[in-house]
Parts: structure tokens; C-alpha cells; sequence
DNA sequence: GTGAAAGCGCTAACAC
DNA sequence: GTGTTAGCGCTTTCAC
């Protein structure tokens, strides 16, 4: 006698619909329809007895519905590597503020720095019929952004700016981001540098900064070998193993730059461990300039992004594209660099 | 002539439906759900036609419909105060997981520890057909629970814990954390202690944490004054204001019990402008055990709350109330307190 | 195992 | 200004 107790389907007991409230209130459901979106179409008489049908009621639209017959979902998506990573908070939470202020939602996924994961997220998100979605960077398969095209959605990709994009985008050139802090670093003296960075192959973002960084040491002569350059997770603990990895291959470099401000971190605490004085001995860079930066000891010098504004200048532009609006598709938002303390003239050596 | 240049209703120009692969596979569209849901249910042969129809056509179903004629969504919801404090940044990320490892999509919202906002947000997500629903707190008012019922949804509560609980919920008892932290702050020898917190009124986990606090005093005879708390955002700058204040108002306190990591990362940085020594002169504490924490100088004091674990807790719940099973409603997950070199024994005074 | 057909809840022509 | 009606894309009985 195995009763079978599947799924139970919530039954949903025949919720209140359109055309329950139409009947309460002795109208059409076409009227209900259009008090709904826009109350002044309606005479005032109609409006006072659907407002009350629907308070009475407790009337809740389904958007299902709404959806399949009107083609939008007010439905927007985003994609992000991770939350544990406050530049992508704080990006999605302003993306997810702006467009609730439009009437829209978010429909929030992390791909964990995996492309195929990311593959499957955009189509679920696009099965759920998003009207938009945001990325993050733009290193992805050609069958990525054929399905997106096939979807006719507008998309944008953000922490990536380039005047020739094929793709709208919005965010900044890491390239020459971190070729600007090289050459200023070059200027004060350093030579014997080393980079603590995030995996470049699946982030385009670090592959963009190596180059930089790549370009401003070839200016002047040098090269950064492959011996002075540590990969690592974006984990305090490991900021802190690739700098003994470093120390432990070659000569003690006079400054370090960092892949984002926690990897920074991890190296200022394993520098003080070791004893190494910061930044007499070493100088130290990060890059993000989240707000633990300012607060660490000694304050780190790092890049600022603007976080925030590229969530938001995502929103606006994807939000001006579905108005039928046609907004600029490549948007540069500004970096500055803060010089802090940890970051000093090479000492003479 | 004026050209009636509205909104561009996205035509979607007729996207290949189920019918369309039904007609190319020449089978039922039945027979191409039931394929979609479990490709054993149907024979081997349809099945290689279906698929082939599917890829050819670039299939990519629409799940309105399905949610419409199914009545479940595949959507669940989530609404928290803010992406910017790293505790719920990691729950949410933790909680999306969990959903998508079992097929469901995240559509989140954050209230801005805005009442209004929320249940606003909370009634989009009803329209949307979230299929479940994850909050942070319980401090809402009654129509928001009674909307909840209404829609006969799962849901649970994070960040409490109390097993008379009223509602489903997952986390610990922020009284019982703070009446311990501040039992063994006493048995440190501290008498003079100040507390620096979030705002009480919008935030029940800080008011439960106050009387936490206060209940500890009272069994020790103490009591804590209004102008030994200070109030302030979540952010280090207003943490170092708070302890301004404090120090303005009164004796200096020889610990300060704060809210949250971040509070008591600004409380550090004030204290070292005005030359305070901690944990000399000051014993500091945190709460929440950021990863910025063991970071500070000197390394935080805190309470370790299980970040990741809660929102995975809360998939949990509402993937098997989902499923038919009648999982635990009342969830405790452990904290930990983690004494580090920011908080020291009262020294003799 | 497979297909026909009746909706799911809503919007959008179109007619009045 | 308002109602009628034909779908939107899918699932799900119910026959066969």
C-alpha cells in the first residue's frame, strides 16, 4: 500500500484573478485591465468600484499572466561572479534600486568565475523572459552572445569599457588603469615589482590589468617574468600565501601590486608577520578601493572604481533601451587613484 | 504630422514556441512537454526528433506559460536591507545557490531597512509568482504576514531564532549572544562599558541585542544609561563619530560592545587618531566576524555568525516545504565568539 | 505511448 | 468610455 506522496502541488485553491474583481465589480475585465495600468483611463464612477472590488478582494495581479499577453515581464536579469566580492554588491544593489524605480525587478544569479555556468544561468534567465540582463565582463563563448542576439534583449556588460566594443558596455580600461599607476610607480623609483593577481583565464578583467601592467614595464626596458607574478583566490589568506610564494622565489621585491584590496590585505598581514615594514620595505597596492582600504594598517594606497555608478549607469542604459530610447552603448566611468601610506618612493637601494 | 514615437513594444517578432517544434518534430506539443519534463516518458524515436527539432530550432521555452498553466514559478524570492553589509551579501549568495542547484531562480529585492519598501517589494514578488520567499527580521507589520498567508506561499524569517517563534525562521537569539558577550565582559572586570549599534526602532536583531545587553547588566546590578549607547549607520566613518560622541558625553568607557564589525573598525581607527590604545585603554568589540576582522589592527573581538549557513538553511527550508516535506520550522545555527587582542581584561582602575 | 483540447490569468485589438 | 474576444505559450486531463 505505497501512497505515493509526491509533490504536492500547491493547489493554489483558485486564487483571485481578473476576472473575479471584473465580476465583483460589474465591469469587464478589460476595464480592470486598464484601471490597473493607468486609473484616469477609466471613468471615476468604474475607478471607485474596481478600487473597492480589488481592495475587497484582496486582489493580487499575476504577472504570468500579465506577461505572456502584454510580451514583457518587467523582468530584468544580472549575472555577477560572486556577492562575495563587495565591487559586485554594491553594483547589483544600485542596478536593483534603479530599476525598482522604474517598476522592474531583479532576477539576481552568480556564475563562480564558471562560463558554463554562466551559460546556463542567461538561459534560464532568458526562459524566464527578462526584458534585460546585465554581465559581467565579456569573455564568453560565441554561442553566449548568438543566443542573447536571438533573444533580441537588450544586454550590457559592465566592468569593461572599450570605445570599439562589439557589445554595449560600461565600466573602465583596466589596461591602461593599471599602465597609469606603472608608470607613476616606475617614476618613483621602483624596479624590482611584483603582482599578486586573481586567474586570468577565465577573467578578463585581470587579463587586462597583466597587459597594462605588461605595457608601462616594457616602456621602459623591463619585463615582468613569469616568477614575480602570483595567481590566488580573492581571499585575505591567500593575498597572504602568494606573497610568501613570491618571497620564497626570488628576490624581495620594493613593491607589490595587488589584483583587488582584499588579496592587498592578505599581503600587508603576512608582510607584517614576516617582519617586513610597510611601506619602508615594501610598497604595497591594491585595486577597488573598497572601504576597508582606508582602514587598514598602514592605508592602502589603491584604484578607485566607482562601483555604484557602473550598476547604475547599467540600469539606466538598459532601462533607456527598453523606453525605445537610444542611449550611448559605450559608457567610460571614472577611476581615480588614491595614494595612501602604504604605497612610497622606492628607497634607495 | 506627429509621430507617435512611444514605447517600442519588443514584437520578440513571433519567437519559435512549443507548438513551432511540435509542428517540426511532427509530433503533439504534449508529447514535447512531456519530453522537456522527462525524456524517458516518451518513445526513443519521438524523443530524437523532438531533440533534433529543439536544437534546430533554437527552442528555448518560456516559462510564463509553463507557470501559468503549472501554477509554480521556479522563482523564489528574497528581500534584504542592503547588498553593502557583507552578512547578508553572503546568505543571499549562499541562499541562490541552493536554489539553483535545484532549479529554481533567485528574484531579489533589497528594503533599505525600509518597512514600506519591503512589503511593496514582497507584493511584487507575489505578483511575480514567486514560488517561496526569504526575509530578513521578523518586525513587520500584520498586514504583511496576513499577505503572506493569503497567498498561501512558503516563507521563513533569517536572522532569529526563538522557538515559540510566531513564524518559520532561521538563526540564533541576538539576546542570549549579547547577554553572554556581556557576561564575560563583566567577569573581564569592565564596569564602564558603552555600546555602539544600528538603530533599534527599524532593526529587531539590534533591539534583541540591546536587551541582551541590558538583562547581563541588570543581573550584575548595572545599567545601561541612554548616553553610554550610541546609534549610527553601518558604515566605519559613522562608527568612529560614534565614539566621538561617546567620549564627549562622558567618563571613557573601558569597553565598547558595537554592533557590528564594521562599527567597530571605525571605533579602531578613532581611537588610534586620538591616541586611545586598544587594547590598553579600550577593549573593543565586534559582531559578526567579517573577514575584515582578524585584519584590524589590533585583530577584532567578535561573534562569529554563520553567514553562508543561514541563507543555506533558509533554501533548505523552502526547497522541502516546496517538495511536499514537513521540514523543521524553527532553525538554530551556532555562533562562536572569537576573543582576539581587542578586547583584554578590565585593567585595574 | 501519444494527441486533442481545454484552460492558466492577463492584455490588446476591435467594435460599440 | 466600455465590453467582447482572441490569443500569449505552456501543461494536463482525458481519450485513444
Amino acid at each position: 500500500m505505497a501512497v505515493k506522496h509526491k509533490v504536492s502541488r500547491r493547489s493554489r485553491s483558485r486564487s483571485v484573478g481578473i476576472s473575479d474583481v471584473a465580476a465583483a465589480a460589474g465591469v469587464s475585465t478589460a476595464s480592470v485591465s486598464r484601471f490597473m495600468h493607468n486609473p484616469m483611463r477609466v471613468s471615476p464612477k468604474l475607478r471607485d468600484r474596481v478600487e473597492a472590488a480589488i481592495k475587497e478582494l484582496n486582489y493580487i495581479p499575476h504577472r504570468a499572466g500579465r506577461a505572456l499577453a502584454s510580451r514583457q515581464s518587467l523582468i530584468v536579469g544580472a549575472i555577477v561572479p560572486t556577492l562575495d566580492n563587495a565591487i559586485f554588491s554594491r553594483q547589483v544593489m544600485a542596478f536593483q534600486q534603479n530599476l525598482r524605480d522604474a517598476g522592474y525587478t531583479l532576477l539576481l544569479a552568480t556564475s563562480e568565475y564558471n562560463p558554463e555556468l554562466e551559460f546556463r544561468q542567461a538561459r534560464v534567465m532568458l526562459e524566464h523572459g527578462v526584458d534585460a540582463l546585465m554581465l559581467v565582463g565579456q569573455k564568453r563563448g560565441s554561442e553566449f552572445y548568438e543566443m542573447l542576439e536571438r533573444a533580441t534583449i537588450p544586454f550590457i556588460t559592465t566592468w569593461i569599457y572599450n570605445k570599439h566594443s562589439i557589445y554595449p558596455c560600461c565600466g573602465f580600461s583596466h589596461e591602461t588603469a593599471m599602465k597609469r599607476v606603472v608608470d607613476y610607480v616606475l617614476e618613483l623609483g621602483h624596479r624590482n615589482i611584483c603582482v599578486v593577481t586573481g586567474f586570468a583565464n577565465v577573467n578578463d578583467r585581470v587579463a587586462a590589468r597583466l597587459k597594462g601592467i605588461r605595457k608601462a614595464l616594457k616602456e621602459h626596458g623591463l619585463e615582468l617574468q613569469q616568477d614575480r607574478i602570483a595567481y590566488s583566490e580573492y581571499t585575505f589568506d591567500a593575498g597572504g600565501e602568494a606573497l610568501a610564494r613570491l618571497l620564497e622565489k626570488g628576490e624581495r621585491p620594493t613593491a607589490i601590486l595587488c589584483g583587488n584590496d582584499i588579496l592587498a590585505g592578505g599581503v600587508l598581514t603576512e608582510a607584517r608577520k614576516r617582519n617586513i615594514k610597510v611601506p619602508e620595505e615594501l610598497s604595497v597596492m591594491g585595486f577597488g578601493d573598497l572601504d576597508i582600504a582606508a582602514q587598514l594598517d598602514p592605508p592602502l594606497s589603491t584604484v578607485r572604481t566607482p562601483k555604484a555608478e557602473i550598476g547604475e549607469a547599467a540600469a539606466t542604459y538598459l532601462l533607456d533601451s527598453l523606453a525605445g530610447r537610444k542611449p550611448e552603448s559605450r559608457i567610460e566611468v571614472d577611476i581615480k587613484f588614491c595614494w595612501r601610506d602604504s604605497f612610497v618612493r622606492a628607497s634607495k637601494q
